[in-house]
DNA sequence: GTCTATATTTCGATAGAC
DNA sequence: GTCTATCGAAATATAGAC
């Protein structure tokens, strides 16, 4: 009466290993999170994911690429917000749904301070992070110039608005309520504070009055 | 023929002594603004002063001294900027004195880096520099708020106008700008950036129509 | 005041047993 | 796939000579 050696034993294997992989990354976007790239240790990633450090580094050749195995975890989960939607947003549409992205990562502390951490910390050209923080960068400003620009086109922005100077200082407004919100948390709405920007360029640059 | 030891022979001495203390002060600053605090090591800003490590931790008993050092000057060098005026701005005239703030830190790169890594690493309570970065946020949001409330006071704002949402988004748009200028030198200018941040602001809330 | 030498951790990564 | 054991490098800090 012995059971056969199932596919299962092979299946169970593989499946532990992939769990493994994704604990470990998730331990590692919150340590990540907290304390930066450098400030983390791979021995405090494996203690969290439940594993030792060998362990750990058997399923990521080395900390940068649990790092990048991070930074595509996170992508995987925001790529399709913006960028993603069948209809792009235009025009001033495109702020309702800067403000939806802004109420979305309320509710994600961990991915906004990973954010900020990294952003900080991949200034420097040699930081494993340094080209992915260029690229997202590039994508948003790509993304925002050219809603703003159809939004011109379109005559809801007035012809005079200065594109580039919109997206810059918007893209700064939520790189700086995330700053302010990490270090106070609960002392202000990041969604609240975006559309009181928001609401002071419609004033400045909407083709129609609004005040 | 002998010359007298000379009381200079003391003096010399301290002076060195004061000079070695202020290299390592300048060399600290640069490599905390380039790597931040934790991936700035003892050894490197010894090198960089031209003292060995336990040279460079005879004028400082820690690291974390040697940090308290830098912020020390640094406040030093910009404390009277804002409010060290005798006579505060108020109002509107708030953000003519934040863009020339701005403006200055435009020269001074290293000073913006070093305030961009530390108040993204001090984010987290055990942080050396935690306190200092939640002093600096709340000085600015007092100083800041107080013109504002005296803007509206005066009548030269809206009477609705949000102070704290003003305050808060202005700050948020000088760290954000601060955050791309680093990543991008050169690819934009932060003075006009705030200035199209500020234009914005008063075709919102200024009493008088503009626009 | 500055140095050499060293103590003590801690880190990232590798080797090899199971 | 996971572990123990270990290596080599780098970090902070201290001791003691000059």
């Amino acid at each position: 009466m012995s059971f056969p050696p199932p596919h299962r034993a092979r299946s169970r294997v593989d499946v532990s290993g992939e769990e493994s992989r994704a604990k470990a990354v998730a331990a590692a976007t919150e340590l990540f999170a907290l304390a930066g790239y450098k400030g983390t240790s791979v021995a405090a990633v494996a203690a969290r994911t439940g594993l030792s450090q060998s362990g750990l580094l058997h399923h990521f050749p080395s900390k940068a690429a649990l790092l990048a195995a991070v930074l595509e975890e996170r992508d995987r989960q925001d790529g399709a917000f913006l960028t993603g939607s069948t209809s792009p947003p235009l025009g001033w549409a495109a702020f309702d749904a800067l403000t939806a992205l802004v109420a979305r990562n309320s509710t994600r502390p961990r991915m906004v301070g990973l954010f900020v951490r990294l952003a900080a910390e991949a200034i420097e050209p040699s930081h494993p992070a340094h080209a992915w923080v260029q690229q997202h960068y590039a994508g948003i400003r790509t993304w925002l110039g050219e809603a703003v620009r159809t939004g011109v086109d379109r005559g809801e922005f007035r012809q005079d608005a200065p594109v580039e100077s919109i997206v810059r200082t918007t893209v700064a407004v939520i790189d700086g309520l995330q700053q302010q919100w990490l270090l106070q948390p609960g002392e202000l709405s990041m969604a609240s504070e975006f559309e009181a920007h928001v609401s002071a360029l419609r004033a400045r640059w909407s083709s129609v009055e609004v005040r």
